[in-house]
DNA sequence: TTTTTACCTACCATGTCAATAGGTTGTTGC
DNA sequence: GCAACAACCTATTGACATGGTAGGTAAAAA
């Protein structure tokens, strides 16, 4: 299952793009239209920024603002920050000791498999491929 | 991540797709082979039971015998009565209740994608597709 | 200098994970 | 019948992650 911190990053970073004209977002902004507690979404942005995916400035005017165009960042990349890895079992991940079983072991390669496939699929998807078009947005709002 | 339970689970039921000459494999045996605690697999085996996949017989010579042929399995049924749901997000699993922002959640189709994939990679993989061949084993054991 | 906003530390309640422990029931072989 | 064996059952536990909340400090602009 995909926590709330990756599902909630990746709806900060969608919106971070339908507002992407150079200004900085308040958080608030954020919070209230993806309605969500904006002290639970300060945690996420927190690692947004150290992670260098967007930056943020204090003050009147300021918010957070991304730091690349949209169409450069695939989700798998958000998700893997928030998450700690997309490894499905531990032993795939990348700093794991190895296990005693390896040489013998009969699941690893489908465990593999299936990472590589979880890989592959999150970060073919980029955020602009996520970013709803003007129209299905007027539908929705009208 | 995948947890011990559903791993275990899958292992369990290779080693007795090896061991499948109708006879009752204990527990115990199966322990000892996969180097794991008794006591636990006891849990898991007991979930195996209670969802039809394999059946269990006390007192002497009994222990645990799958009910099917091994390639009528898949590694999908496993997981999942193991996990609960192979749903990489709540809103997606069959009991969920109704998300209120589903007409106009810009994730759900991604993730609708994703859990497609999840289930096919594990619905086509079947237990035969798991066991070790013979001259596999050999070269192990040799 | 007031307002706005990010940023920081700490705390907490709940639940799940990954077991362990010890006992009871059922079945077979002698 | 009884001893051995093996499944089956209930309860408990420690550690950790999840999903937050609360309250304050620093920075920047009007």
């Amino acid at each position: 299952m995909i926590s709330t911190k990756g599902r909630y990053a990746l709806r900060i970073m969608i919106d971070l793009a339908e507002h992407n004209d150079g200004s900085y977002i308040p958080l608030k902004d954020i919070a209230e239209r993806q309605e969500l507690s904006k002290k639970y979404l300060e945690i996420i942005v927190k690692d947004l920024v150290s992670g260098g995916l967007i930056s943020g400035v204090s003050g009147k005017g300021g918010g957070y603002r991304l730091q690349r165009d949209p169409g450069d960042y695939s989700v798998g990349e958000i998700l893997e920050l928030m998450e700690g890895t997309l490894a499905p079992v531990a032993c795939l991940m990348e700093d794991s000791a190895p296990c005693p079983r390896r040489d013998y072991c009969q699941t690893i390669g489908m465990w593999s498999e299936f990472h590589t496939m979880i890989h592959d699929f999150f970060y073919g998807k980029k955020l602009t491929d996520l970013i709803r078009n003007s129209e299905d947005y007027l539908n929705y709002v009208i």
